[in-house]
DNA sequence: TAATTTGTTGTACGCACGTTCAATTAACAG
DNA sequence: CTGTTAATTGAACGTGCGTACAACAAATTA
């Protein structure tokens, strides 16, 4: 029982290490190639290891995947998670993380993206898909109660998020901001011209 | 020269039909396992033909799946075009067509959305996987000129679009008409509480 | 009719994949 | 030291894939 004294057995805290790195390796293949590009001798290649040790941690793809979508989607959430605690205004910070995945995060958002595309065909995968969404919700729970509001800031993160991945030039700081609180309601910009009950006109 | 007569000739028109049952047969296969599971193959198989005419026809997969997916993109886009040229509200047919995809429609809302994931990864594609974004725009400038109103409306369907497959919960229509028209600054719900600047109270 | 174009088919090659498994090494327990 | 557990490795099997290609059938043309 010397697993008392140092904690745990070193072998399975190396394991622990090792398993983190196959996980990580398989994000960056995501990455580079996309999902279709996740192979167990991709990942082991990108981790430095043999093909058979990726399937010694994850017997299947689909358990290396699931592994992947909870690491990015849990990596996410706790960043906008910290921004709340941390006295920050939420969507500000909501903002700021939109605009870093059109620049240094784009590679990760699609990943991420990617992989949640992935949980709508897996039952298995839909809460962690949903953790995001989720810790959107709360921040806008912070403003509002009309679950309406909280709704379309989901929605406009989300749909945002889909534009400025898509598109060729990038949508600014500043516009992401005014989007997303105007999803909440919260600024009133004046009306810019009467609502056109009666199209085609 | 019997084609000036007949119009075209008559092997290539049976190709062209054929070349659409190999584009329907793939949007099903999408729509059944998803865009990993487009194969030469699969997709030959699902039509109803040897492996070697869906590759006579598409000489790459790549070829197939951006024929898929401007198939795809090209009917959601039409579809929205001939409500607003019906003279039916644009938002409210916006709204129906998002609920449609949590429906009926939800497999071919699925492939349309796996495709233009792909789209993020192949420049290629990105004018296809913008028609539908440029559709919504389009019907959003029915009401106002506000880009950013504009831009609102499009990441607001998107967003809901996304949140209407992931969810188990089906959102009705109604509400999803509701987060359109918030959208577009339409409607001017009540305040529900004072913005909360400062958060973790 | 013969020649040409177009659509269509079957077969086959080589490769990368998921997966299995027995063997090996290292860390721990008694 | 002996046994046990866990991590790690290399080799191999079968499968399905993309792709190439030559041959065939049918429509069109001259």
């Amino acid at each position: 029982m010397s697993e008392a004294v140092t904690g745990t057995d070193g072998r399975k805290a190396r394991g622990e290490r090792r398993r983190r790195e196959i996980i990580e390796a398989t994000l960056r293949v995501i990455e580079r190639e996309g999902v279709a590009g996740v192979t167990h001798r991709s990942v082991a290649a990108e981790a430095g290891a043999p093909p058979s040790l990726a399937l010694y941690y994850f017997a299947t793809l689909d358990d290396l995947l699931v592994a992947a979508l909870t690491a990015a989607s849990g990596e996410y959430s706790r960043q906008l998670r910290a921004i709340i605690d941390d006295g920050r205004d939420g969507v500000d910070g909501l903002a700021q993380l939109i605009s870093d995945a059109a620049g240094p995060g784009r590679a990760r958002a699609l990943a991420e993206r990617e992989l949640t595309m992935l949980a709508t065909r897996r039952p298995a995968l839909r809460p962690v898909a949903g953790l995001w969404r989720a810790a959107v919700a709360e921040v806008a729970g912070l403003y509002t109660d009309d679950p309406i509001l909280i709704r379309s800031l989901v929605a406009a993160s989300d749909g945002i998020c889909a534009g400025v991945l898509l598109e060729d030039n990038p949508i600014p700081y500043s516009e992401i901001r005014a989007l997303l609180r105007h999803a909440l309601g919260l600024d009133r910009p004046p009306i810019t011209r009467g609502p056109a009950p009666a199209p085609r006109a």
